[in-house]
DNA sequence: CAATTTACATGCATAAGGCATGCATCTGAG
DNA sequence: CTCAGATGCATGCCTTATGCATGTAAATTG
């Protein structure tokens, strides 16, 4: 088998990892998993820090502290519910403010990148990457990990659809 | 215009970012642009340290750190040429095999990802993501940027074509 | 050959994250 | 109902990978 098509796509993630990280860093100077944070936190209200943390791959202590970053930058806060154990991560008015900015920079990148291809092209294209994604999730976690940064409202039809994020 | 196209590419590259970095993990403990550098050293022998700086995107003292790090770990040494200031940056025999373990590292990943498509699939992809890479770099630094972790001799033809990265 | 530019190195600081551990709360067996 | 184990989060401490400011040596240029 070649190995030309995987080269490709390798070379197109590195591109929009390094246009969608640049576009953030212009709304929001910390790096990581925190721009993540935002988008999934938006996306399902009122998530734990443990389901926070499996969505983003980070260690149970490591998302702590991206929680407390994300409170001392006034974008999130912590609620409690029935289980006093649990902390539920809610974004504030701004913290829903930054998520837009984020998730509008991270598409005007990748819009940037997909400009030269025709309507019919994209079509295709979606075809294709459906074809790699639906088949993708050999879990329920590997789709809030890879949607973590998406604008979710955006992806229409969602190919690796969730049963909401777990609290 | 939808969004959709812009989100599965975004979704298919957190996806490659994550499988790669695993893959890579198992070979090599560091993280960050280490990895990138093994490989980008390895397919342009002897460049120099401000080479390596802007193929990797660091600050000049993070790569000079950088570096240091691969001669402590025995993968690449420093040489000097014709003009004393330079560091020529070469792989050791045991970084060029951590490369190769790097890059099919990457490889397979990338793989495991594109197995559900036919053969017919794989060639209408390369045609399309030729059609995002071909007018992409708007220097010839974003190729060398681009194709930082490439396994360059694989990917035929390329479709970012440098002239040899400037020493 | 002096002034400037270029290339690299070094001191210092920080952000992000991990491991080990601690504490509070919940749950289930009996 | 009670207590042992499980669960969820927090904290202390450490490391890695960076960046900024600055220093030094070598090359270039007027």
């Amino acid at each position: 088998m070649e190995k030309t098509l995987e080269n490709l796509i390798g070379a197109l993630s590195v591109i929009a990892a390094d246009r969608i990280g640049d576009a953030i860093a212009e709304a929001y100077p910390r790096r990581g998993e925190t721009p993540a944070a935002l988008a999934s936190i938006g996306a399902s209200p009122g998530m734990t820090v443990s389901a926070l943390q499996a969505v983003l791959r980070l260690s149970q202590p490591g998302t702590v502290r991206l929680v407390d970053r994300l409170i001392a930058d006034g974008l999130a806060e912590k609620r409690t519910g029935d289980d006093a154990r649990q902390s539920l991560v809610h974004l504030t008015p701004k913290g829903r403010r930054m998520r837009r900015r984020i998730l509008d920079a991270r598409h005007d990148a990748l819009a940037a990148l997909t400009a030269p291809l025709s309507p019919k092209d994209r079509k295709v294209f979606e075809g294709l990457l459906n074809r790699i994604l639906v088949p993708y999730p050999s879990c329920e976690m590997d789709k809030y990990q890879a949607c973590r940064i998406c604008d979710q409202a955006a992806c229409d039809p969602c190919p690796m659809p969730g049963e909401g994020v777990r609290r």
